[in-house]
RNA sequence: GCGCUCGUAGCUCAGAUGGAUAGAGUGUUGGCCUCCGAAGCCAAAGGUCGUGGGUUCGACUCCCGCCGAGCGCGCCA
């Protein structure tokens, strides 16, 4: 219908310039948009504003003009100006009602579109490191990763979601050793658990697994393990304590063994937040390995690549990108002086293969505290021969958990905070997933605990839940009452009151906020939606009987909630929510 | 200090590319169930859009300064 208006406006447009009553090189950006008030009609548009002024004609008479020259359309019942100069459209009723026969007829695929067809599109979120399981600090992205991805699939794209396992790097061993550090306890060494391990109770059940596989055979003597190690904080450097404790372990443990402990502990958590995930209603389509990347040479292949094309030098022992030619606004370590590739060479390797992937579209989804490494992605890209833009970064705020008032404090390292599990039977799936894409990415967020748990109308996830069991519970009582509906000839004119007539309005956009939705990353503008839906869905019910005597217009009303409750089920759908039948 | 993301009703938040009277939920107040689910509906009250300038027919939106919040500024990952 927009594009029809559109059309409709191009033409008078081009008509005015025929006549020269415009001038011919006028630059011409149509937009109409859905009217906010049922007294503005059904859409509108401000092109007589936006041209006014080009066109040297005051923005009412202009609008007069184009109005006056506008073709006539079956589907267009009336023409208005109105305010400074918009131009507002009235629908004929036949046309807006024709929205509910493709309901009928598409069913789970209404709002679905063609919009990203032949377009490959990565989704890259979560991809926390695998060092303990998910937090609900974790959850913002990864209901936010899943949604926009949906969305994508939905307009269709060819998505894929992908998961980066940082399994390198010193954290990992940090994990490894605390893994290791627990199985000596096990096997019944007295150890000082040092204040930068990971203290976990998770910890402790991969000590057991390995105890269990491998009995006493990876067991050392505390005083060996501890032999030259810097003193723990206070008194000492914990860096540098942690640091000495993994080096022994290496040598005490020698090569194959002390993969065996850090593959246990590695694949053991990936595991654990690969399940979370799944009873997050959250899988992913593959799941890339950073250490991968230095196995296939893909680290050593990017550097190459970077020194081919001049943006490397070496300074202080060490190998530099320039990436201050790029924007950044300092060089970045590539390689380090103890000839070690930094975890940003890995990040380089991982995007140079995502694009030779052959994504046309790269979207990463990071926490807020990653922005800084924007610019030096984007930096390496671009001195690698890509175009930049093809990555997109969205970031995420924060969300502050809340629970009688007051914040919930978190930390990692010391296994003091609310798993994503724990936040999943504490809130259920359907209040966790809907509480964190209600807010747009960028807002710091806070997530109210007693809120989410509350079972009540104050909950808004059950606002939209309820409005789908009651069209449920419609359908059970035409059953019971013996009632057969004839969808096939239904009267949609019968749907005259305004109510009917602003729901049928809601329904006939929701495959444009879908759209918007997802071109723009944004699932709160399906919440927020779904949310108009609902109320003027409510607002009918409590302000029309549905089963009425006269059948034709009974049929009618419940095709239109019927649809209604099409459009709640899709749009819950791409949220990961559920639409129960009854609550 | 520099950079990024923000600042909208008591509280939690929507308001894309500048457009009509800045909206919703919650909370407060007052109404609505002999009737398909009251986890609902209707109404009222509630705002110098952090602040001071600027750009123009028009600014919550764009530009500059200031105030406040969160997060970043390693040869860590």
């Amino acid at each position: 219908m927009k594009q029809i208006i559109n059309d409709l406006i191009a033409q008078a447009l081009c008509a005015l310039q025929q006549a020269s009553q415009i001038p011919a090189d006028l630059k011409i950006d149509i937009q109409v948009t859905p009217a906010k008030d049922a007294s503005q009609g059904d859409f509108a548009s401000n092109v007589a504003l936006t041209l006014a002024r080009t066109a040297g004609m005051a923005p009412r008479a202009l609008a007069a003009a184009i109005v006056e020259r506008l073709p006539a359309d079956a589907s267009v019942a009336r023409v208005e100006v109105a305010g400074p100069g918009f131009i507002n459209f009235f629908v004929t009723s036949g046309t807006s009602q024709a929205v509910l026969q493709r309901i009928r007829e598409q069913g789970d695929r209404f709002g679905a579109s063609e919009i990203g067809l032949g377009q490959k599109i990565q989704v890259e979120f979560v991809s926390a490191n695998p060092t303990g399981p998910l937090h609900v600090g974790h959850g913002r992205g990864a209901a936010l990763g899943a949604t926009i991805a949906n969305l994508l699939a939905f307009v269709g794209f060819e998505v894929q979601k992908e998961y980066y396992v940082n399994d390198a790097g010193r954290q990992m061993h940090i994990l490894g050793t605390s893994v290791w550090l627990r199985y000596l306890e096990l096997c019944g060494e007295t150890v000082v658990f040092p204040g930068n391990g990971y203290q976990g109770d998770y910890i402790w059940d991969i000590a057991a697994t390995l105890h269990r596989q491998n009995g006493e055979r990876l067991r050392r003597s505390v005083e060996q393990v501890f032999s030259e190690v810097t003193a723990d904080a206070p008194a000492g450097d914990k860096e540098k304590h942690i640091d000495d404790l993994i080096a022994n372990a290496q040598k005490l443990l020698g090569t194959d063994d002390y993969r065996t402990v850090f593959d246990l502990a590695t694949t053991t958590l990936v595991d654990v937040i690969r399940v979370d995930l799944e009873a997050f209603g959250v899988v992913f389509d593959r799941w890339f390995s950073e250490r991968s990347l230095a196995d296939e040479g893909l680290i050593e292949q990017a550097i190459t690549r970077l020194q081919n094309n001049g943006h490397l030098y070496r300074e202080g022992g060490a190998l530099w990108f320039r990436s201050t030619a790029f924007g950044d606004e300092k060089d970045r370590v590539v390689k380090r002086d103890n000839g070690q590739t930094t975890y940003f060479a890995s990040d380089i390797a991982y995007h140079m293969n995502k694009f030779d992937r052959g994504f046309d579209k790269v979207i990463n989804i990071w926490g807020a505290d990653h922005h800084g490494y924007i610019a030096r992605v984007k930096a390496s890209l671009n001195a690698l021969g890509y175009q930049p833009d093809d990555l997109e970064i969205q970031l995420v705020q924060f969300a502050n958990l809340f629970e009688n008032g007051e914040k919930v404090s978190m930390s990692t390292r010391s296994g003091e905070f609310v798993t994503l599990r724990q936040l999943r039977e504490d809130v259920g799936l359907d209040a966790a997933r809907f509480f964190y894409v209600m807010r747009k990415a960028e807002q710091h967020m806070d997530f109210d605990l007693d809120l989410a748990r509350e079972q009540s109308s104050d909950n808004p996830v059950y606002y939209l839940q309820y409005a789908h069991a009651r069209i449920c519970s419609v359908q059970r009582q035409c059953a019971e009452k013996g009632i057969v509906s004839d969808l096939e000839n239904v009267q949609p004119a019968r749907l005259d009151n305004a109510h009917e007539q602003a729901l049928i309005k809601q329904l006939s956009l929701f495959p444009e906020r879908v759209e918007v939705a997802a071109l723009r990353r944004e699932p709160h503008q399906v919440v927020n939606y779904l949310r108009e839906l609902a109320n003027l869905f409510h607002s009918w019910y409590n302000a029309h009987q549905f089963i009425v005597d006269d059948a034709e217009l009974r049929d009618a009303r419940i095709t239109l909630a019927l649809a209604t409750g099409q459009v709640l089920r899709n749009g819950l759908g791409l949220m990961g929510v559920s639409a129960p039948d009854k609550m």
